[in-house]
DNA sequence: TTACTTTATTCACATAGGTGAACGAAAATT
DNA sequence: AATTTTCGTTCACCTATGTGAATAAAGTAA
């Protein structure tokens, strides 16, 4: 299996793993693949994964007393997604995960990432790392929702993730931007007249 | 140095710390007392440190374009308070953090923090469980902020810290919940109508 | 190709929250 | 105690975003 996953596990660490370290590593995970629109991770289920996206999107999303989806984050390939809480605490999940692509993913169970952490002393050192950086740029994202409105925040991902658009649907860029359809499409048109 | 922080440890880790490793990880902080409205982290300046507080509170804020603050996070005793990403890449820092009553906290410095990583194994387990929570509020902080209205999100607040508002003044409990203090205000009295 | 479904746009109107000012109360300072 | 500063409230008005409907465009299936 020649995957994504050990030039992101050493870069996160910033030194190389060894043959066995990976290969341990490897007997850990199990390749999913997943038709577009197939759903991995269900509210009120139990999580009991840590995906890594090998290829294809995937979006997490909690739908509101409404009845209406918010999509709280998404996953591209080389990305780390989950229901972290349901799987730390074995409690349902609050998140549901589902494909926007034809998605291939690499999934640890909860028995093995316990296992991984103890057989690999380096694991428990990239775990941190990795919910590390995804700490920070949560708190960045609060950070930005509180000091810029819709269009600059619109202006900042499309700069800093310029394919977006073709990757996924605006419908859920919006409610990534936490607004709805219609509004992007207004600050959208706004945009193109200036 | 009779302390919370050990109780905070052994609670995260679900185990006890032996006498060396306490001893060992203790001999890393140093003990900080500030006066309220002292500044312990300024946006611009690298963040040294790690931040345990020991008795009062803290805020972190980010100031605006617009020279506008913005509460993004509130340290009580028992909790920890940093500018993470500062802190890890030794770049300027984007909050600022202050105190709101007189406040003792222990600090670790970045070289204590990998020592400590270093010399006892269960350390590098201890912050990743203390970033996982961390991140996993975060991603929770997020999900209502898209799902529930200022009112709902501060009858969540005031339910889930009953003593908050008298603490900390209110001004910065509306901004934490990312509204203007007149907006809490008129809030506060539609409910008293109810 | 045709039909069907999903997604994006536009519009008129509604609403939550922002703005700036005025005021009094509370807290801090002298 | 007197003064000054900070904080909370209220109000009238404003603005960004929501709402619901109509329509068009794009994508998918038959």
């Amino acid at each position: 299996m020649r995957s994504r996953i050990k030039n992101n596990i050493e870069q996160k660490l910033n030194q190389t793993l060894t043959e066995h370290e990976y290969e341990t590593f490897q007997s850990f995970l199990v390749l999913i693949k997943i038709e577009k629109k197939a759903q991995l991770v269900f509210e009120d289920k139990v999580c009991k994964y840590l995906y890594f996206v090998e290829q294809g999107v995937l979006h997490s999303y909690l739908t509101d007393d409404n009845g209406e989806n918010h999509t709280i984050q998404f996953g591209f390939e080389g990305h780390w997604i989950s229901d972290l809480f349901s799987f730390v605490s074995n409690t349902p999940a609050t998140f549901n995960i589902e494909a926007l692509e034809e998605t291939e993913i690499l999934a640890i169970s909860k028995t093995n990432f316990e296992k991984a952490l103890q057989d690999i002393p380096k694991f428990e050192r990239f775990f941190r790392i990795l919910i590390q950086n995804a700490y920070i740029q949560s708190q960045h994202r609060i950070a930005k929702n509180y000091s810029d409105d819709a269009e600059h925040r619109y202006l900042a991902l499309i700069k800093q993730q310029p394919d977006l658009l073709q990757r996924v649907p605006q419908y859920l860029v919006a409610s990534y931007l936490g607004i709805k359809p219609q509004s992007l499409s207004r600050i959208r048109q706004n945009l193109s007249k200036k």
